[in-house]
DNA sequence: CTCTCGTGCTTGACACTGTCAAGTAAGAAG
DNA sequence: CTTCTTACTTGACAGTGTCAAGCACGAGAG
């Protein structure tokens, strides 16, 4: 236990969390985090046992951040389609991190495997609720698909593949849940399409 | 020129090319791939101010193996799908990188510009096929909804964050397309739904 | 009170990175 | 032969992740 009360692992993982709204993840190495909080470059590898264990610790807050957002726009598809363009918009880094490289998750990070099942399981929440009768894997695999649309639509922002879409022609919440209103009745089939 | 009539910065770009296929791309660093090359560590900065002109220039040549793999699989908007599904798993790290960080845009890497503008009108031109109808605005939208949703797929695919969704209930290139199957006389209105 | 011991952190080192400054071999130009 | 430019090389510096060792200090045992 620190001096006051906190635990420097928890301090450590509050800093990286704070740097990254205004450091690119780049930029965020081990050593300016432990300077941040005041201690030796060392000092992290009491409680992690690598940089990617601290990552994972920082990308667990993110999920929770951004399910907390979700709760808060509405669990609809409509209001997760908000919640996730306000979450990338706010923190872009936080969301490159989140789903990055991701080889922490291989070294038994139970609590980012724990954070990003609840943060899915709101989205499947939202789902269930535009497909009211479609069996179970047919609504996972929709709500795979919003959440690949919402997810792809914020990394090609922050990556500024867009810049010269024009504004009128961007999509916008409203027009990416629409791509899941149901039609109910015309179920897809799983098999083919006849386009193919 | 180089000995063997071909210029050393093409000789980096390839090796660069080459390495990220087996390599991640935090691992692929300016150094390793002056020592591939058999130079000094420092040739690279004759031909590229920074490492992000490097990167930007192995990204544009991601950028025309898509364009590539586009025409193989049909400008269609289930081609589109196959070809980024394909593309990507072929080449994971090369899609890390063409829709990473981006920084080196800023810097006059024009030829990445014209590599990804290309990519994308391929794509506008598989979602035309698809909504033969629509206004100019609404088709660009539907097109980088598509991009989207096909990236976003890709990237949470190879960041493992689908684990654990069933296999059967895996989106495929076919019920991707599903969603952009067009409704004629279904135009979606931009202003908002009634679901909101 | 002393001895031991483990926890929590520090100091020091190593290999590696991107990048800057200076040097150098070779060929062309005058 | 001299001079200049091109295409590199050598050397250095700060910064990084990581390993090994050390050090302060509080708790418990005797």
């Amino acid at each position: 236990m620190n001096s006051d009360g906190r635990s420097l692992r928890e301090e450590l993982v509050t800093t990286a969390v704070a740097m990254l709204e205004s450091e690119t993840q780049q930029l965020l190495s081990l050593r300016a985090v432990a300077r941040r909080c005041g201690v030796s470059h060392n000092a992290p590898y009491h409680y992690f046992s690598d940089k990617d264990e601290l990552l994972a610790a920082v990308a667990s807050v993110g999920f929770r951040m951004l399910a907390q957002i979700i709760r808060e726009e509405g669990v609809t598809v409509p209001g997760l389609s908000r919640a996730y363009i306000r979450f990338a918009q706010g923190s872009p880094e936080m969301v490159r991190l989140m789903f990055g490289p991701c080889d922490f998750i291989a070294q038994g990070a139970l609590e980012f495997e724990e954070a990003s099942r609840d943060a899915f399981s709101l989205l499947l929440e939202g789902t269930r609720a535009a497909y009211p009768v479609v069996d179970e894997h047919e609504l996972i695999r929709r709500a795979v698909e919003l959440w690949s649309l919402l997810h792809g639509f914020v990394s090609l922002l922050q990556g500024n593949a867009l810049s010269h879409v024009p504004r009128d022609a961007m999509p916008t919440p409203e027009s990416m849940s629409a791509l899941f209103a149901s039609r109910l009745g015309h179920s897809v089939p799983s098999s083919e399409t006849s386009e193919d």
